[in-house]
DNA sequence: TCGAGATTGTTATCTTATAACATAACAATT
DNA sequence: AATTGTTATGTTATAAGATAACAATCTCGA
């Protein structure tokens, strides 16, 4: 009945490892009610949010869903182009651009804390 | 009784720049409500989205609220700046990360349509 | 004026997210 | 090992955000 946060980590995880498209809060709880029936919506948002925090997953916040982290957990500014014909979400690391945001936020002596960054758009597939 | 769009969107709009913070759809609606008492959330969120459809508004996702466009309306990439202790929304062109972004898209072949850029942390003045 | 198409209003409901509290585990001290 | 304080987890209920589906109204051309 009781697991700790760790394994159920591990669980939500590779729910969304095994599936190739971002996965809403609510699509996660169904996939683990499977085996665990009680659990309810606050496990699975926090969770959800232990693994953003831990950048093993990361939250597309214009589509309310999540994937794993596939770029090893060290970007600094993750980079997520979602595509609006398939869903398929690409990540890449958005290092290069802290720079020129850098030069924004000092404009207005802003200090960042965490980047969002997400592309609407069409996937190499579905554009061709 | 009825409203045209253009009426609508006007009165939301000078709602958004009263207000020096975000505002959520349902907070737009109160105010609304204040004149025309039987609004309901659908006309809400269509007026929000032929606002930012036309980019008189943003909304910032990673928040679910809205702010009033200040910078013209012609930003190919607006970056919004979040503080996180006082809850104030800064805008910034964000036109120049577009090279990086592009170059990070092209490695997929990934055709963007839409920049959603948002940075959490702490103002100016909040973090003086 | 009539009717097709578009716009706006209304109702109801769905989805997403979290507050608030209850319980269980763990740790430190005795 | 019992007591107590602290943290982690489970549970209930509901708040907040968003939209589907349909009804009413307007616009404008024939």
């Amino acid at each position: 009945m009781r697991k700790y946060a760790a394994a159920r980590q591990d669980d939500v995880l590779s729910i969304l490892n095994a599936c190739d498209r971002p996965m809403t809060a609510y699509q996660i709880l169904e996939r683990l009610q499977v085996g665990e029936p009680g659990i309810a919506p606050p496990t699975v948002y926090r969770t959800l949010s232990a693994l953003t925090d831990q950048g093993r997953a990361h939250r597309l916040e214009s589509i309310k869903a999540f994937v794993p982290c596939r770029c090893n957990h060290v970007e600094s500014v993750p980079v997520l182009a979602i595509c609006e014909d398939c869903g398929s979400v690409d990540e890449h690391d958005g290092s290069d651009l802290l720079p020129s945001l850098t030069a924004l936020t000092d404009q207005s002596a802003f200090r960042a804390q965490r980047h969002i960054v997400e592309i609407h758009g069409q996937c190499g597939n579905c554009a061709a």
